[in-house]
DNA sequence: CGAACGACCTGCAGGC
DNA sequence: TGCCTGCAGGTCGTTC
């Protein structure tokens, strides 16, 4: 479910009503999905004040005093706020209680994780090797032709790598490459700085128009309502096989490319 | 070392 | 209606 664009847009439509807030209390329902956290964390976090809601490549990361914890969706996860009444479902796994409002984490597949960690966040086992966020700077078409070479791999899999760049899933990395207009299979050697270049821009415009629009996939966090986000209806070749292209009419293909379904117009990106 | 692939889970759609 | 297969937004660990 969640790439960049729906972590980001998640942390945008919570931290207001979060922020500043102590938990009263923290909730671990089900004991089977991947909480990798302290045996006492519920008494440690009770009335943490919380600090910030801050991101880093798909993962979430809310800041307390005595530590962050680090939330990263998986494949199905979600958060949404409900009220204080509110009784947990099937497949909602976690839930923290604010005074006002309670975050609840629902995960159907169970791939979605909670870590803690005291100090240093960006610096846990799973984000000290994250590479550059797509709207670092210095996030480009040189750092991207330098990361590529030394590697032999189709250019989709290759932007779907978090230690080269995060947040880049399965439906963006589509996207990024039809807006950039380059073949998903073609080797990362045969890419020219410009045609870098050019992937690094449409990155940018591709991430920052899905975050305008809400993501493409869930979009409303309070009061638990599960609506698609606004930019599942810009999608351009992700699950459109057998559709025409938006550019120029060609039918829109698809095939698997490490192990994930992939999307692209045979004209358009060559 | 990089690359390929199975594993982890549950639900759902489609074919028979 | 039910059973089977394959597929779904991610990433880790193992193997070659």
């Amino acid at each position: 479910m969640p790439e960049l664009p729906e972590v980001e847009t998640i942390r945008r439509g919570i931290i207001s009503y979060l922020i500043n807030q102590p938990v009263e209390k923290f909730i671990i329902a089900d004991k089977k999905f991947r909480a990798h956290l302290l045996p006492n964390i519920e008494k440690i976090m009770q009335g943490e004040k919380l600090i910030d809601i801050t991101r880093r490549g798909k993962y979430l990361l809310f800041n307390f005093p005595v530590g962050t914890l680090i939330i990263h969706l998986g494949m199905s996860g979600s958060l949404c706020l409900v009220d204080k009444n509110h009784i947990l479902q099937k497949h909602q796994h976690a839930a923290l209680l604010f005074p006002k409002n309670t975050l609840v984490f629902t995960d159907p597949r169970k791939f979605g994780n909670f870590f803690w960690i005291e100090k240093k966040p960006l610096e846990h086992e799973r984000l000290k090797d994250l590479g550059k966020e797509p709207f670092d700077n210095d996030f480009n078409g040189e750092y991207l032709f330098q990361k590529a070479r030394n590697k032999k791999i189709p250019v989709k899999q290759f932007l779907m790598e978090n230690k080269i760049v995060t947040g880049i899933g399965n439906i963006y990395a589509s996207e990024i490459l039809f807006a950039a207009k380059i073949k998903p299979n073609q080797s990362v050697q045969k890419i020219s700085l410009k045609s870098w270049n050019k992937i690094a821009e449409c990155a940018r415009e591709i991430l920052k128009a899905a975050i305008v629009h809400g993501g493409s996939t869930i979009h409303t966090y309070v009061n638990s309502r599960g609506e698609s986000g606004g930019y599942q209806k810009m999608l351009r070749v992700y699950g459109k096989e057998g559709k025409k292209c938006p550019i120029c009419k060609t039918i829109i293909k698809s095939f698997r490319l490490g192990q994930r379904s992939t999307f692209y117009c045979p004209r358009c990106q060559r």
